[in-house]
Parts: C-alpha cells; sequence; structure tokens
DNA sequence: CATGAATGAGAGTTCATTCAT
DNA sequence: GATGAATGAACTCTCATTCAT
C-alpha cells in the first residue's frame, strides 16, 4: 500500500468518523460511508472490511491525536487544584458537546459481550482514576486538598464523568447540571 | 388490534424480553422475536406493530412490577442509613445482574435524538436524585449523616450509579470496584 | 339459509359495495369488506368466497333495481325524441355522478381475458344499443327524427356514452362537454 | 440513481412493457418484473422504484416512439378525407390489437383519483380532438365534407374511438363492428 | 487500484384462508 | 351460525459482498 493509499485511508476515516457521530455505530452501514465518502462500493473494500474494523480504526486514530491536548496545557506553575480543575473542563467540553463518537462507542462496547473485557473503555477508565488519584495525592501533598481515600475520590470522579456522558447521550444535560455536581466534587476536596 | 388473548400478550412480552437482554434493542427484529415465540410471522403483528413498541410495553411493564421491591423492604425501625444502604445494595444487584435490559434500553434512547428529552431515563433519574435527597436530609435531621449538600450529594449518587451501569455493560465492574465505592460513598455521609 | 341470512347477506352486499365504489375492484380485499361491514373474518367466508363473487352478486342486484327507473319515467305522452332524451339525460346522471361502480366494473371485465365474452357488458350494451334504435325507428316514423341508418346512429349513442364515461373515470369530463356532446347528437337526429 | 446501463434500461422497460400488457397495471409486481426480466431483486431497483414508475417511462417512451407512425404516412396529396381515413384505420389498428397498454394505462389512471385531472390521457384526447376538427374544417374548405358543427363531430369521433377501445378491453369487439361505426361516422361528413 | 453493476439473503408487512371455540 | 386468533405465502425493499472491466 503505497503513499497514495494513505491519503485515502486517511480521508476515509475521516469521513466515516462523521458518519459514526451522526449514527452510532450499530446502524451504520458500509453504503452510508461510501456514500459519505462518494467513493465506489468495491473501492471501500479494497482499504477496510466492515464497520467494526472502520470504527476501530477510527478510535486508534483518536487516541493517538488525543491526550495532547490536556497535556499541552498544563505549565509549571500549575498547582493540583488547577490541574484537576483543566482536566474536568476538558471532560465537561467533551460531554456537552454534540457531535462525538460516544454513542458510537458504546453501541460498539455494548457488543463486545463478555469477550475482551479488558478493552480500551477500561483502560482508558483505569488510566483516568489514576491520573485523578495522582493529583489528588499532590493536592494533599502541597496543602490544597484534604481526602482520607484518594483513590476512592478518583474512583468516584471518574464515575460521576461516566455518568454524566452517558446522561448527556440519553436525556441531555445541562451545563448547569454538570458545573453544579463538578462544583459539589471540588468543595469536597479543597481545603478553604 | 384488539387486545386479542391478554395473556399471550404477556407470554410474547415475556419472551421478547429476553431477546432484548440478549440483543439490546437496535439489533432486534420482528424476526427474532417471531422465532423465540415459535409463533408465525403474522402472529406478532396481531400485537405488536414494531419492536419499538414492543420495547416501550416491556419497560411500562416493568415499571408496574418494580419500585414495590424497594418499598416493601422498608420496615418502620429502619434508620435513613439504612435505607440508603438498602437502596444502594438493591441498585448494585441490578448493575451487578447479566440479564437486563441496560443495553437495550441505552440503544434505544440513543436513537431518540433530541426528541422527548423529558423521557423516562431523565424521569427515573430525577427521581432518583430527590429519593436520595430526602434520606440525606432525614439522615442529617437524625444525626446520622453529616452532609453540607444534600443535592449534590444525591445527585454525585446517581451519576456514580450511572456510571456504574454504563461500565457494567461496557467492559465490566468487578463486585469489589462497586462495593468499595459505594463504602466510599457512605463513608462520606455517616457520622463515625 | 334462513330468513336472518338474507337480511346479512343484504347487509354486506351494500356495505361491500361502498368499498368497491370507493377503491375499485382490484384492490378490494377481504379484509376491507370484513371491516367495513364489521363482522367477523370468518363471518364473511360463511357468506362468500372471495371479493369476485362479492362483486358479481352486487351487479346482479343493481341490474334487479335498476332499469325501472328510466321506463318508470316515462308517460304515454311522451314522444320518442323525449323519451331519448330523458334516457341521455339518465346516462348523464350517472356518468358524471361520483360514487359508481364504473371502475371496480371495468377492472373487473378487464381481467376476464377472452373468457365469457358475451357477457353482462356486452349484453348491457347491445340492449342500450336496440333501445336507442328502436327509439330512433319509431322517431322517424312519427316524424320527429331524421335518419339513414338508425343502428348506427344508435352505436354511435352508445360508444360516446361509453367513451365519456371512461373519460370521466380517467380525467374527468364537465357537465358542460357532456352537454354539448349530447346536443350534437340530438341535433343530428331531429328535424327542425 | 445513477443512468447505469442505458441498454439494461431499455431491456427492463421492454420487457416490463410486455408484463403490463399482459397483467394490467394494479396486479404487477415489482417480482413479476424480475422474474420476466430474469434479473435479480436488487437488481431491479438500480433502475426503477416502483411499478408506478416504470409504467410511467414505458408511457413516455411509447410517446417518444408514436406519433411519427401518422405523420410519417401522410403525403402531400392526400384529401382531408384521405388523412382522417388513414387516422382512424391507424385507431382501429390500435384497438383491435391484443397486446396493448391500454389496460394497464386505464387501470393506472384509475388510481389517480383527481389528482393531476390535466394528465396524459385528457391531453391525448384534446389533441385527438383538436387533430379531427382541423382535418373537418379542411375537407369543408376543400368541399369533401358537409359539417355544420365540426367541433362536435371531431369530439364525437374521439368518444367513439374511446368507447370502441374499452369495449374492445372489456367484451371485445369485432372488426365489423368498428368498421360498421367509421363507416357510419364518414358518412356523416361526406358529400356524396 | 478503482469502479459500480449485479446478486441474493433477509427483514418488514399484509392478507386470504382456516379452525377451534 | 359466528368469532377472531393464527398461519404462512407473497411482496417490498435494502445491503453486504463480489467480480468483470
Amino acid at each position: 500500500m503505497g503513499e497514495k493509499s494513505v491519503q485515502k485511508r486517511k480521508y476515509i476515516l475521516d469521513t466515516a468518523k462523521k458518519v459514526f457521530v451522526e449514527k452510532g455505530y450499530k446502524s451504520v452501514t458500509m453504503k452510508d460511508i461510501v456514500e459519505a465518502c462518494n467513493i465506489s462500493r468495491g473501492g471501500l473494500y479494497l482499504y477496510f472490511d466492515s464497520t467494526e474494523q472502520i470504527l476501530l480504526e477510527i478510535l486508534q486514530m483518536e487516541a493517538e491525536e488525543t491526550d495532547d491536548v490536556f497535556t499541552q496545557n498544563i505549565t509549571e506553575e500549575d498547582t493540583a487544584a488547577d490541574i484537576l480543575t483543566l482536566f474536568l473542563k476538558e471532560q465537561k467540553k467533551e460531554l456537552l458537546q454534540k457531535n462525538n463518537l460516544t454513542v458510537a462507542i458504546y453501541e460498539y462496547f455494548f457488543g463486545q459481550q463478555a469477550a475482551d473485557k479488558n478493552n480500551m473503555l477500561r483502560r482508558q477508565f483505569e488510566a483516568g482514576v489514576k491520573v485523578i488519584e495522582k493529583l489528588i495525592e499532590a493536592g494533599i501533598a502541597s496543602g490544597e486538598f484534604y481526602c482520607e481515600n484518594p483513590k476512592g475520590a478518583a474512583s468516584n470522579i471518574m464515575y460521576v464523568l461516566e455518568g454524566m456522558k452517558i446522561n448527556a447521550q440519553t436525556f441531555g444535560v445541562t451545563e448547569k447540571m454538570v458545573d453544579e455536581q463538578l462544583l459539589y466534587i471540588m468543595e469536597g476536596l479543597i481545603i478553604d
């Protein structure tokens, strides 16, 4: 697969992403993607065999592109509270934004039965917990935070984010609702 | 569409429920249900017009059958902490149990777009928040609990439950993970 | 089949007629008739086996009920021209009226292939020709009409009526169009 | 829907025409056409969406191919009477021929309710009247014809043709019957 | 590599017809 | 007689997938 192919592959993934954002995972057909990409039916099959493969490659692409946004915005002088606030703000932005892959991702992983339970979602969740836990511990050390059970608190935050994410997709959450809960969380940590 | 046989209607709903439990919502076809019920193609249409209608009637049936379980187990002598613990235990049982409609429900409400955002899920969520809030306030009054922001705490619990529910379906949560988080939550409330 | 049955049979035919008037022949299903009659599916089959049988019995019923209207209105003093005019007026009324069986009849006889070409329609057509021919001859005898070829003129009138009838059903004819043509016909006969 | 192969499109239309000729309009299913064409179910949908679309395209095709036949046979020396005779002969041929779309066309336009009453059939009918009227006027001018009401006579001819066409489909008309009536019509016009 | 016509499996839906009650 | 639930055949339509060009 030469250079040209890599470009087209990327083009298909980018275009298909829009389709998954709009329709979730299960309702997306190869036809949908072919039409969105404006390529031939056979052409798509030269690059991908199924919508599953396409979604997985999109997720991988996303994983490679992300993370950076968060870490790039952290400066040397930021305190633990600053960084945690930044992190939560980032999460808030993501979950309130309409056009994301959340539904597609959930729909896909719903279907994955018991198989591969050490999957991407678990790894991301656990990574999140760990990051927050470290931040809380750093905050405790610096005297910003008070917390008797950093791991519990970190898990709590991640579960809450997960809960808000799913609610956002099923019945909508308002910015106010998110802010109130994030405030509740921060107040539980910060020493006033 | 008359009522035909109420028994058969019930039979179809019960059987279809198993199908939805197993396959979620989007992948379920009328044919799947016909085959699970061992009835004729046309026979199903005598009772229901679409998988959507069937799912909605199952949910309604569930709603009528539930609620009671929780309230029935509350006795006069139970303290607020007892009741909250009972509630969380009930939720835990539900989210750890394999055969439930969670995936089907999420898949269904994912598809409901912006329409009807005052839907069942929102109502259930808000009802849950309210119940917990009342319990916390009762616990504060009785000296069992300490909490500066009962509504925030109640929302926190519901978001966490929601988050654990979705995680249970996408990558599995262990009983230990659930217990740890529920313990964390209770410890934050109870005055030792 | 007792008395009661005869009534019900009549009721079904009358009700089914409305269905045929509305939907033609080919689109009418046994279900349509069952629903229009508000009887049970099986009940209909006790009386009739098919929409074809029902339509045929309706046509027979019609045939028995009709004719009279025309002949009843003829009085002793009427001249041939009066009677012909009356006949044409009757035909005009029928073909302009929306709710008739014309479409159902045509659709039915379209399907009858080459079989039974000595059918009802032919008999009615030929009877019409004969009636008109006699009228014209009577008119000639009484000095009202001039006509070199009574049979040709009679056929002409019947073909025209047939043509207007079909046009009325496919693209609509206005009363004015009908009047003009009937006037043209009468002028060709009457001696001024 | 692209044009795909124009040849195949034409092939389908030609083959479907035979089906419509044989079965009329309402009874023809996409399956019938698929089978007549010996193509796959999906294949047909690549070209056409419904039997209605197919019939309409057949009619359009017919319209483009016809007209010429009549006009091509007219020569400079032909008199009005010659041309009218030619026209009637053409109509006679068409209505006596077994394999035509008449039934399909009628069945289709029966279904078109009040909608689009300025339809193809009306336009064809009115065009016919106009052509004949012009011919009669030309014949009067040249001394061939005598007629006090050319428009009435022209309409008369078109109604008769329409009437014979429908009779041909419902109970059959013999060549003799047609000839007699056409002769009657011509005799009414020609000055002997 | 790329195209897009073609296939055929499969889901949805409607009805004529039967049959136990 | 009468009912209406139940069946199964028939039709519509859509897609994943292939393959000749």
